[in-house]
DNA sequence: TCAACACTTCAATGATTGATGAAGTGTCAC
DNA sequence: GTGACACTTCATCAATCATTGAAGTGTTGA
């Protein structure tokens, strides 16, 4: 499969303009700030560990021993985790007596995690 | 030392360690490989300089020293960047002449690198 | 009040990562 | 061939990160 891009050929003659910057620039380049917000949102996910806790949490909310239990790990570490992804705003807590739920803050989220998992699940290219 | 984890065994169908909250088993929970795999994706994305490569090539491919100057920075950086997108299945790469010209490899890629700079120029939460 | 429970935070440590200059590879023009 | 150019790889170093036990916080029920 090739690529889809929105500008599909290098133009005929733009084959030696490399060093001249004649590029047409992106449409819109994200600023600093937003290039780090969004790179907050990747890193927080791009770990195996964290990124099973927000599978499972696409399911539905759960609760940090729950979330402890299955993933064989202390509470402590997960924990962390959780505070991690909170920090990035991938998740919101909720506390329900001696309970603390976890869940994905948003659609997007759970669009994010949905997407990447069947990405991975593709034949290689 | 005491302090591990307090369950006996769980039975078959005591599989929640909550206050008794059933919810529906996880779906498909991916495989440690998939996860690696997505991670991987996520980690290779997740870094601003890395991003605003990315975001550059959803525009149309680039050589490397292009990207090196608008980045500022040296050639040895760029490249290692490259390299590291390249093995992760991001980019895909072209020679012609002198020059390298790199490029987004699937629109996957192109779809995760707008979301979320779509995502992070929304209003906070 | 006290004990038990469900987390959370702290501090230390080992592992991973990103940046960089120097050296190496590949291509072109002469 | 030689030199120039466009990268790529190597080796090193500083910074960041994930995990863990211990200690701390907050809630419930006796």
């Amino acid at each position: 499969m090739l690529i889809g891009h929105i500008d599909p050929e290098p133009g005929p003659e733009a084959l030696e303009s490399c060093s001249g910057h004649a590029h047409a620039p992106s449409p819109a380049l994200p600023s600093a700030a937003e290039l780090e917000r969004a790179a907050g949102y990747l890193r927080a996910a791009a770990e195996p560990a964290r990124l099973r806790v927000l599978v499972q949490l696409a399911s539905g909310e759960r609760c940090v021993s729950e979330l402890a239990d299955s993933s064989g790990e202390g509470l402590s570490t997960t924990s962390q985790r959780l505070k991690l992804l909170r920090a990035e705003g991938l998740v919101v807590r909720r506390r329900e007596g001696k309970h603390v739920y976890y869940a994905l803050s948003d659609h997007h989220i759970i669009d994010l995690v949905l997407g990447v998992i069947e990405h991975a699940r593709e034949p290689l290219r």
